[in-house]
RNA sequence: GGGCGGUUAGCUCAGUGGUUAGAGCGCCUGUUUUACACACAGGAGGUCAGAGGUUCAAGUCCUCUACCGCCCA
């Protein structure tokens, strides 16, 4: 037949196919309609620093998933795109790039400079935007945003002046982080601490020939890890407490090689236990020691360049790179006699989390926020459940860094990224803070101003990102109907950097929370929880890995069984298994397609609804296996349901793998198999049919473009196809009904497969030939009148003929060899003279007996349990009740087998 | 030093108080059964890290211990 569907499924053939089509339908672009509320996602931009990597392909995916079934469940659903400039990462890689060709940014200057990186970005966005659609982001592209658009900058020097206004934005001396490769200051987060194993110098500060006098003491001893900077010491501080120093306390010692007289001074910040209790103190760089001489006015001096080389305060160290003039200072304090000992020592150091150089503290002037006040309203908004944390245990983690949070850092000293909307006079030297460029001081009045070199910290726009996007400073139609935000979802790693300042800013500017729900997600790992990264070469590329088995499988491997806020491993098996289960997938609707037009070429209409969630069977009534995988569907659909209002999507996609794999394909579809060949009303196509359009429906949000191929596919099949959505995006998510939730069906149905299954696995453990069949007797009595409308199925499915389908109490007492099976529900009796060991039989139906009797035991107990009757939930004491009935039954029934057999 | 998470089958992980703990991969046996070998059928494999406690009921809640990982200082 020509309209015959590939025997596997080829993903690379309809992805780009439906993926243009939806585009071109603008299912994407969102329609504002005030009489419903939306459901918006503002994507965390990917910085233009290159492509995408897994990391990204994993919160496409979560985001698709959400967005994909508010849609579905027909509200107005915004999913707004964009990409970060990202500062200093983006410069770094266009520097490294400029660097292959032997140039420094300034050689070529600023504006050359930006001009490249411009066109960096800009082909990074086009690059990172083809890469989201490989992915299948369902993301409104009309409202595409870059954090260096028009909008968004002014968004940024609205909010830096608005700040500034109230005095929330200052400009002060403090020890900041000091990339000197980057040649930048840094916040504190943007420093990572790293474990490394120095050195302890313990060194000889002498006393003043007078302080000498005074207390008969020759010399204090310092212990540093950073000798070189004792160039910059302004004293030497002891603990107040501490009794061993106490005469020390107001007298001078001299700076060693330097031979200047400082102070010794007391001061609680000294840890009497590190070292010798005598602590350097360098102001200008160690954010204790400035703190120490803020409080002791002493001066501060600087004795390093931006490079980290030394500058002229280190007087003959001038021009020596940091750990050169260590080794030069150390060698000297030897030559000396003033160095005591080295001890090794471990101990943190931080370093620039974009190129891994060395931290260097170092007072500097610069541009900070005000943190507190902003924090304070952060934090009641998460208390007061305006905004939920999930999972939950990050509201903590929130809250412990919002409760001590410290002002942030949001100069750099980068060409790359919004200017500090600043300007400063050269005639009165005051500044003038304004959202458009000023034409004048407006202190003075001069025109002899120029606007502050720095620029401002990515995550300063970053943090207003959802505002932004929506036109914020303006009233817009976007932001009156989409903000607040819905859920913001992004990685744990970047709760401080972007999910809590988002909320201090989102607050700050528009007094209102910027979404109402936080879902993190895990970060990923390899298949044996490693970090991925380039060193270790266990990386996957989520291009490659899309050509391989396609996006579908990708996204369904990146979330099936995860669990939210916990790391997921994702390796080929994973992969693999995901792919296979869209071929599975892909086959199973071959097969009903191919009953379907089977059905066709006979002319006969099929009566089928694939929208209501209970297919429609008007030729004769239901069968029991029909009841019963409707009944299962519906089970689904409301654990779906349940689980992904829970952000429960690994789970989700769990079930509804194991609903259409086992339930679905290895069951429903065998038992139709039967009926389909030998039409014997009614037909089980329209329960076919309708089971898979609502498991395509289900899983269409996780795995987009199979469940549109194989929905249009399906479609053109249907008679009413004139009435059905034009694609599964647009239909509407499955909703369920409770009345087709059918226990009798469900029990019958378990019966029946407990039955095939027994033979089956008799006829395994006895080596039968698949081939062969052989002869069966089923005695039931409960649902004997479903068991037996299912001969068919259990004669095909377990080979057994001829089979006989009997009452109980028709049993007889026969002498003929024979393999007895008690089940739940039914005994199965398989005679098979000569084959059977029959004491190894006799034995396991003694075991049986004794497991059941033990089970019994246990069930009696707690059934004459008081404190249990008195209790338990009445609906857990009558499951228990009902178990125990059963097996009471069973054990009545292995009893008599066994009576039999003697 | 403070905090958080983890410890469940050979491996990687689900398990949101209800009593016989699941999946994928791997392993063993068999099968060209006309949707699918990217499959089917059958099977082996767990004192849920350890110790105490709460509860009618604990893998699940509490306390402590051990080990692993992460975050903050």
């Amino acid at each position: 037949m020509s309209n015959q569907i590939p025997k596997a499924y080829e993903p690379g053939k309809i992805e780009e196919k439906w993926y243009n089509f939806w585009l071109e339908q603008g299912y994407f672009t969102p329609k504002i309609d005030p009489s419903k509320k939306p459901f918006v996602v503002i994507m965390p931009p990917p910085n233009v620093t290159g492509e995408l990597h897994l990391g990204h392909a994993l919160t496409d995916t979560l985001e698709d998933i959400m967005v994909r079934w508010h849609r579905m469940k027909g509200e107005p659903t915004l999913w707004l795109p964009g990409t970060d400039h990202a500062g200093i990462a983006t410069q770094v890689v266009v520097e490294q790039e400029l660097a292959k060709q032997g140039l420094t940014k300034n050689d070529i200057g600023r504006e050359k400079f930006l001009r490249i990186i411009w066109e960096w970005a800009n082909k990074s966005r086009r690059n990172i935007n083809s890469q989201h659609q490989m992915l299948g982001t369902s993301c409104d592209w009309t409202r595409d945003c870059f954090t260096l658009d028009e909008g968004p900058s002014r968004a940024v020097r609205t909010a830096f002046v608005r700040l500034y206004n109230k005095g929330l934005i200052y400009r002060g001396e403090r020890i900041i982080n000091w990339c000197p490769r980057c040649q930048t200051a840094l916040s504190d987060l943007e420093v990572d601490y790293k474990s490394i194993t120095g050195h302890l110098y313990y060194v000889r500060y002498p006393l003043t020939a007078d302080s000498s006098q005074l207390t008969a003491i020759r010399f204090v001893t310092v212990a540093t890890t950073r000798p070189e900077t004792l160039l910059g010491d302004t004293a030497v501080a002891v603990n107040p407490k501490d009794r061993r120093y106490e005469n020390l306390v107001g007298k001078d010692v001299i700076l060693p090689l330097v031979n200047k007289k400082i102070p010794v001074i007391a001061d609680d910040a000294v840890d009497p236990f590190f070292g010798t209790g005598v602590l350097k103190i360098t102001p200008a760089h160690d954010p204790t020691d400035f703190e120490v001489a803020e409080r002791h006015n002493l001066p501060l001096v600087n004795i390093m360049n931006l490079d980290a080389t030394m500058n002229e305060n280190a007087g003959p160290y001038v021009n020596l790179e940091r750990f050169v003039c260590r080794d030069k200072v150390v060698a000297d304090l030897k030559d000396k006699g003033l160095l005591e000992k080295i001890e090794p020592y471990p101990h943190s150091v931080g370093h620039c989390n974009r190129c891994q150089t060395m931290i260097e503290p170092k007072a500097s002037r610069q541009w900070f926020i005000r943190t507190s006040p902003l924090a304070e309203a952060a934090i009641k908004a998460v208390k007061e459940g305006d905004i939920t944390i999930v999972p939950e245990r990050f509201t903590k983690v929130y809250f412990d860094w919002m409760e001590n949070i410290r002002d942030w850092c949001i100069s750099r000293q980068l060409w790359w990224g919004h200017r500090i909307p600043v300007w400063h006079c050269q005639d009165c030297s005051k500044l003038t803070a304004s959202a458009d460029e000023p034409l004048a001081c407006e202190h003075c009045g001069s025109n002899q101003i120029v606007q502050d070199p720095d620029v401002l910290d990515t995550w300063f726009s970053s943090g207003l990102w959802t505002h932004s996007t929506l036109g914020w400073p303006d009233d817009t139609d976007d932001l009156r109907y989409f903000y607040p935000t819905s859920v913001m979802e992004t990685g744990y790693d970047i709760l401080f950097f972007w999910v809590a300042r988002m909320i201090m800013m989102g607050l700050e500017d528009t007094g209102e929370i910027p979404f109402h729900t936080v879902y993190l997600h895990g970060l990923l790992r390899d298949e044996n929880g490693e970090k991925m990264s380039k060193l270790r070469g266990n990386v996957i590329n989520p291009t490659e890995a899309i050509s391989e088995y396609g996006v579908d499988a990708l996204r369904f491997a990146l979330i099936i069984g995860s669990s939210p806020g916990n790391d997921i491993n994702l390796g080929q098996g994973r992969l693999k298994s995901s792919r296979n289960f869209a071929n599975k997938l892909w086959n199973a609707t071959r097969f009903i397609f191919q009953s379907i037009d089977a059905e066709a070429l006979k002319c006969r209409t099929l009566q089928v609804d694939v929208i209501a969630s209970e297919a429609k069977q008007t030729q004769g009534s239901r069968r029991v296996e029909d009841r019963w995988i409707h009944s299962q569907l519906n089970r689904l659909i409301i654990n779906v349901t349940k689980l992904m209002e829970d952000f429960q999507f690994g789970e989700a996609e769990q079930q509804i793998h194991d609903f259409i794999w086992s339930e679905f394909c290895d069951w429903y579809i065998e038992f139709a198999k039967i009926r389909l060949g030998n039409q014997s009303p009614p037909s089980p196509l329209p329960f076919l049919v309708n089971t898979l359009g609502i498991s395509l429906r289900l899983l269409h949000p996780s795995m987009p473009f199979i469940t549109e191929e194989l929905w249009q596919s399906l479609k053109q099949r249907l008679p009413n196809k004139s009435q059905m959505p034009a694609s599964i995006m647009i239909a509407p998510y499955p909703t369920s009904n409770e009345k087709a939730i059918d226990p009798e069906a469900e029990k019958a149905m378990d019966a029946v497969i407990e039955i095939i299954r027994s033979i089956r696995n008799a006829r395994s453990q006895y080596k039968v030939a698949p081939a062969k069949w052989i002869k069966a007797q089923v005695y039931a009595d409960n649902h004997l009148p479903y068991i037996t409308s299912q001969a068919k199925a259990i004669e095909t499915l377990a080979r057994a003929r001829p089979l006989a389908i009997l009452n109980r109490q028709e049993r007889k007492a026969g002498k003929e060899k024979a393999l007895i099976l008690v089940l739940k529900e039914a005994e199965v009796v398989l005679p098979w003279t000569g084959m059977i060991d029959q004491l190894a039989e006799k034995k396991r139906l003694i075991k049986e007996k004794e497991l059941a009797q033990a089970r019994i035991a246990q069930l009696n107990t707690r059934l004459r349990d008081n404190a249990f009757l008195t209790k338990a939930p009445p609906h857990i004491v009558e499951k228990e009740k009902q178990k125990l009935y059963l097996l009471k039954d069973k054990l009545e029934r292995l009893k008599s087998e066994l009576s039999q057999l003697d």
